[in-house]
Order: C-alpha cells, then sequence, then structure tokens
DNA sequence: GGTATATTCAACCATCCGGTTGAGCGATCA
DNA sequence: TGATCGCTCAACCGGATGGTTGAATATACC
C-alpha cells in the first residue's frame, strides 16, 4: 500500500532502473533489448521493468511475443514538483508561500 | 558506494522522511522536536534524521545537548536536474504544486 | 508438429530497512 | 553530586529487495 511518491521514489533509487529510463528516452524497446547492457540476468531486468511499470514510470505493451516498454514521463512529473518546491523555497514562511500560490492561480496561470 | 543520486532518491522514498523534510521547511529543530508529532520511537526518528543527513538532505549542528537540524534544499536540486532531464515537464506545474500542499502539508506529520 | 525465442514465475539466498527496546553518554541543572 | 534531559548505539526481529537458477508459458518460425 505504497504510496505513489513512495514508488516513485524507490523506484528512482536504484541506478540500474535509472540507466533503463535513460535508456527509454531514446526510444521504446523491448524487454530483452533493455537487458541487453546490463551484466545481470534477464529475469532481473524483467522485474526491475516491473518496479518501474508499478511506480508508472513506464508502460508495457505486449505485441506478440515481445514486449514493449514506454518512458511515461507524467509519473515523474509529480515527484519533480515535490522537490522543486524544496529547492525553491528553502526556509521561508508557508503563509506568504500560500499567499503567492493564491494570487499565482487566482492570476489564471496555465502552466 | 552508494552513488549520491541513489541515496537521495531512497532517502526520499519514506513517507516519515518527506514528512520530516516538510517540517524542516518551516524552521529549524531539535531532534526531540522532529519526532514528537510521529507514532514511532525517538531512535527510530534518529535514524530517519541520520538517513537525510547522509543523503545530504539536511544537515545537523550540535549545540550544547541539543542537535539542530536543518534542511538542505541543494541536496535536491541536484535531484531535481536529473529529473528535468526527462524533459516534457515544466518547471514548475501549479496544478500539482497545490496537490502537494494539500496531501503533504495537510496529511503532514501525523502518519 | 516441433523447435527456437521472449518473457515471466518460483524458489532460494544474502543483504538492507524500518521498527523495537534497553543501555550508554555527554550536557544541563537543582 | 546526582538526577534528568537529549540523543545515539547495539542487538534483535520481520519483511522487503536484488540477485541467482531452472522450470513454465506463450508466441513465432520451419
Amino acid at each position: 500500500m505504497a504510496d505513489r511518491l513512495d514508488q516513485v521514489f524507490a523506484a528512482l533509487a536504484d541506478p540500474t532502473r535509472r540507466a533503463i529510463l535513460t535508456m527509454l528516452l531514446e526510444d521504446d524497446m523491448a524487454v530483452t533489448d533493455v537487458a541487453q547492457p546490463f551484466a545481470i540476468s534477464l529475469a532481473a531486468v524483467s522485474r526491475h521493468l516491473q518496479v518501474l511499470a508499478a511506480a508508472g514510470l513506464i508502460s508495457q505493451e505486449q505485441r506478440g511475443r515481445v514486449k514493449w516498454c514506454k518512458l511515461e514521463p507524467d509519473a515523474l512529473r509529480e515527484a519533480s514538483v515535490w522537490m522543486q518546491a524544496f529547492g525553491m523555497m528553502g526556509p521561508l514562511d508557508l503563509d506568504a508561500f500560500e499567499r503567492f500560490l493564491d494570487t499565482e492561480l487566482g492570476a489564471g496561470a496555465d502552466d
């Protein structure tokens, strides 16, 4: 019952999984091709991919006997926003920041 | 051995530690005060703080018999940059940030 | 049909993680 | 000096994690 942020950050905490995401940045890949550069077993890579999929960081689509893996950057967005909040704000008072948010959102900020 | 990114993401993967960081956003705190809202032992919180410090996310300064904990947002910046590399996400999604305020600050420290 | 390919499952192992409790230790204060 | 406070350490426990190997499943090819 891990929170979504728990899953995303935990998935990102492993260097193999980060490397996989980086590979998928270029193109969708089959499981076997994802596994190719790594010195671990195919089964291990398959489970890494399951972790990434559970966190929503990738999606997997079965086509024939090949399972294609696709990066899903939306899952990163939530975590990225969480982190940027700290980077931006630093130790400053939240009330002021909430007022800032109200004016920003109220002004119809559309991304 | 663990890469710095490994440590940062692993530290962020725990909801208690994220709640601690959120608390420290408002002000520096002593270990005992950090532990106060949580239903776990002081020793457990102390170790959470050590994990955060090892990841560089907080710094700790001993003053008398009290150890003060201070947020260090720079460590987050590195991880945030890593995520930015996946592109497609704007610098700050205000809607997502509003959800962050609701969930992390609202539900915050009482888990 | 039979064989090769793509992927997962299951069992197992070592290690890590988050929690506990109880002892220990330096700093403070009456 | 002795009691208390603030915090950490050490040992322990149960469950998760990351790796392995070997069997299983399903699809594709000849």
